[in-house]
DNA sequence: TCTGGAATTGATAGCGCTTTCAACAACTCG
DNA sequence: CGAGTTGTTGAAAGCGCTATCAATTCCAGA
């Protein structure tokens, strides 16, 4: 069934019918209902293809599903499909290895007019996708903060704060030596979280110890190594803050093989993205967290791609998500001595 | 840029160029070989919606991204992305949260003509959506197994022997007491699981507890939870089979919680998907599997899919992966008594 | 009763490709 | 040397929609 038979099947010319499908404002009330409820009848859809060919617009956006992040992209990617499901919006997914294969992604995109806008994430304070993107003129949002010299779409979630407050908790418990999970250096979010801890630590006159921080992905196994390595050591650190639930887990793991006890012995305040499959509040024992909603952060980020689509200036679009800090039960204060 | 201008530059017709693009074999060589080179030169790539809709086909596969299996399905698809990535095909994703859902976006996607086919997961034995699937018409393949009228393409992998085996191997350790943390009840891949173990208690004359085994999604949190309630009571397991790293995790937890040593009171094999961010290999102690890639799967999967739209029949397709059985050291002798 | 304008609806020309069908040049063979 | 091939290229007709512009109907106002 194509337009032109439900179109004969109406008595109504394609012009007439396509019209009622896309809300013009011309088209009568009566005659409108009549072709919607037809349209749901016979179960008329246009055709996707020979639509975007006519409107010269591909009805997608992009997201680079990057290999070193996956769990949290499909979760972020979960949120960007609710909001778009209504819109006639397609997500278009493409798999990187490296940040080079995604500027080929992008170009070849851009080029054959697959997609409108794509999301880009984990940027880098200076990043060259964000560059590319705004060469070839392919709109898109940034997930996150890269700092460009043309203004740039974002949606960012206050990671500096986040982890300023949590260090400030964990030295206002006592802790003296805390170390850090962070997340793979370079990106402007585990630069950020960096700068939390560190300003955190100097506005109590601490030296931050370099010893104490380590970068890598968000897996269990750099949490346990990392963790197991500094807890056996004499000053061993009393409380660490994790970058994300996976590495807490191997920090987890690191302070029960070692005989400690997490929130008595050591304290730990990991960064939850809110995944459903790994729920801080049901752990034992519960884990403090500061917490922000990867899924909501995609949700709107959708949103605001189609802003952008709508002529939103770039410049004007930016929004800085605050971070809740939980505090459960796997932050004490620190032990004695 | 498009194809007439671009056919303008090269003094030549847009059929030829066209034809020389896709391969067609009447174009002569030379003439080939300096159209790819101008193409790549000029940066021409031929607009994707008009050849969707001169072609007839979407040039894309969809796959429903289920809420329930967030984190296995990022990790298939990217084995997906890679081999398709150069074949020019799409994926198309959509979230769903419910069967149902799927039906609804199932039905959305042929009417509209967004994709070629889709990949169906985790089917239930007689699976609504593969019905649906069928009586649309729109070409689908099976990652599991589901029992249809029709001939149906799958690609999946032998749970039910891959969970005899590691039942049996726990059985020669001397294990009597083996519980399971299987996945969501009625899914085809847990029931064959559900097979495999029982099967080789019931083979060496061991009655299947009931109470040793627990059905859910594949959370941290269910592992933890079933294993504490087991090992607090006075005839506790003294092995476990965990459906998925994620349970086994929790179950670790639980072990360790009770004061009991892994791979030594207590025996753990677990089914690893081979996720980039949990390695069985690298855990403290290292954790015995049995192990497939989905990442592999999701690679041959677009392989096959690719051969069912050239035409080959779904009869013909059918893969059954072997699990390999990878013992390393969470598994141990029964300990006395 | 006639007219200008608002309210609706149609006819048709693209959107940028692929693909038939036709055309032409270059050979082969008797 | 002419007819039949083979090899290579073009012209033009869609693919199934949207959007422009023209046509029609219906009324209010003169």
């Amino acid at each position: 069934m194509m337009l032109r038979d439900f179109a004969k099947a109406l008595g109504l010319s394609q012009t007439t019918v396509s019209r009622g499908l896309n809300d013009y404002p011309e088209v009568n009330p009566a005659t409108r209902q009549r072709i919607r409820e037809a349209a749901v009848q016979l179960g008329y859809r246009p055709n996707a293809n020979a639509r975007r060919l006519a409107m010269g617009r591909a009805s997608a956006i992009g997201i680079a599903l990057d290999l070193n992040a996956e769990v949290h992209m499909s979760e972020f990617m979960y949120g960007v499909g609710k909001s778009l499901a209504d819109s006639g919006m397609d997500i278009l997914v493409s798999p990187t290895e490296t940040a080079l294969d995604e500027l080929t992604i992008y170009r070849r995109l851009a080029a054959s007019k697959r997609v409108d806008a794509v999301i880009l994430h984990s940027p880098y304070p200076n990043d060259a996708r964000a560059r590319l993107l705004t060469d070839i003129g392919l709109p898109f949002i940034v997930h996150g903060r890269a700092e460009t010299e043309a203004p740039v779409a974002w949606l960012d979630i206050d990671n500096e704060g986040a982890f300023r407050r949590a260090t400030e908790h964990l030295l206002d418990l006592g802790h003296k030596r805390i170390a850090m999970v962070n997340g793979p250096e370079g990106r402007t979010f585990a630069e950020h979280r960096n700068k939390g801890y560190r300003d955190a630590l100097i506005a109590r006159g601490l030296r931050p110890d370099p010893r104490l921080t380590v970068h890598g992905r968000f897996t269990d196994e750099i949490g346990f190594r990392f963790a197991q390595s500094l807890l056996e050591q004499k000053a061993a650190p009393t409380a660490f803050l994790a970058g994300s639930m996976m590495t807490s887990l191997g920090v987890f793991r690191a302070i029960r093989s070692a005989g400690l006890t997490l929130g008595r012995d050591v304290s730990v305040i990991a960064h939850d993205d809110v995944f459903p499959f790994l729920n801080a509040d049901r752990m034992v024992p519960t884990m403090s967290t500061t917490r922000s909603s990867i899924r909501a952060a995609g949700t709107r980020i959708a949103e605001l791609v189609m802003q952008l689509l709508a002529g939103r200036p770039a410049s004007e679009i930016h929004e800085l998500w605050p971070v809740e800090l939980v505090l459960r039960e796997s932050t004490g204060p620190a032990p004695p001595g």
